[in-house]
DNA sequence: AATTAAATATCGGATATACGATACTAATAT
DNA sequence: ATATTAGTATCGTATATCCGATATTTAATT
C-alpha cells in the first residue's frame, strides 16, 4: 500500500449515485468527480466504467439532439443503486456525525 | 467488473477508523467488520492490513497481561484519519439524506 | 510440561481499479 | 467539404485489494 486510505473502489458507485440523481455525460462526471476528489479522473478511467455499467445493463444512452450524448439509470440501475446505498449506510452508518463536524 | 458497487478499497480506511474509536485487536476488527459488510473477512485480508498500518506509522501495538494485543493510532495515525475522513465527507458529502433515510 | 485452542502472520494468486497514451467519432467552424 | 475541436472509446500496464491455504506464535487447559 503506497498510501492509506486512498479509498479507490468506490468510482462506479459514485458514477451510478450521480447518474441516478441527473442524466449525465462521460465529460460531466468527470467535471463533478473533479471536485470531490480533487482530481479529473482521465478518459480512460471514467469511460471503462461506464462501458462497464452499461453491460451490466445499469444504465442506457440518452441523446438529444446534437449534444454530447448522456446516460441514464435503468429500472435495474436504479434498484442497484438502491441497494448500493444501503449497503454504504450500513457500513459507514457512524460516520454521521463527522459529516456535522465538517460541515462547521 | 464482476459486479457492480462492491465497494472494495476501503479496508485500510474503516480499520482506522475503528482502531480511532476503541483500541482494537485483529480478531475484534474482523468480528466488527463483519456486522458492517456482512461478510467476516479472512485472516489473509485484515492481518496484511494492520501490518502495513503499522510499517506507515499509523498504529502500534498495545498488550496488557495475557490477553490478544490491541492496536492503537499513533499520533502520525490520527492527523490520517482526520484527513481521511475529512475527504470522505467531501466525496460524500450529499449521502447524508440516504443516511436518514436507512434510519427509518 | 505437554496438548489443545486461539490468535496472528505469511504466501501465492485472482480480480478490480485506475491511469496514460493513443485512437476514433461526432459536432462545429472555416 | 475540410479542418478543428470536444467528447468518447480502447489498449496495455501498474498497483491495490482481497481471499484461501497454510504456517507460526501465543495463551489456556489438562
Amino acid at each position: 500500500m503506497k498510501e492509506c486510505c486512498e479509498m479507490k473502489g468506490f468510482l462506479s458507485f459514485m458514477v451510478l449515485k450521480l447518474i441516478s440523481k441527473k442524466n449525465m455525460s462521460g465529460d460531466e462526471i468527470r467535471e463533478e468527480l473533479k471536485k470531490r476528489r480533487g482530481s479529473r479522473p482521465s478518459p480512460g478511467t471514467i469511460y471503462p466504467v461506464l462501458k462497464s455499467l452499461h453491460q451490466s445493463g445499469f444504465i442506457v444512452e440518452v441523446k438529444n439532439g446534437s449534444k454530447a450524448k448522456k446516460y441514464k439509470l435503468t429500472k435495474k440501475g436504479e434498484k442497484e443503486i438502491a441497494a448500493a446505498t444501503r449497503k454504504f449506510c450500513i457500513m459507514f452508518y457512524d460516520m454521521e456525525d463527522d459529516f456535522h463536524k465538517c460541515r462547521r
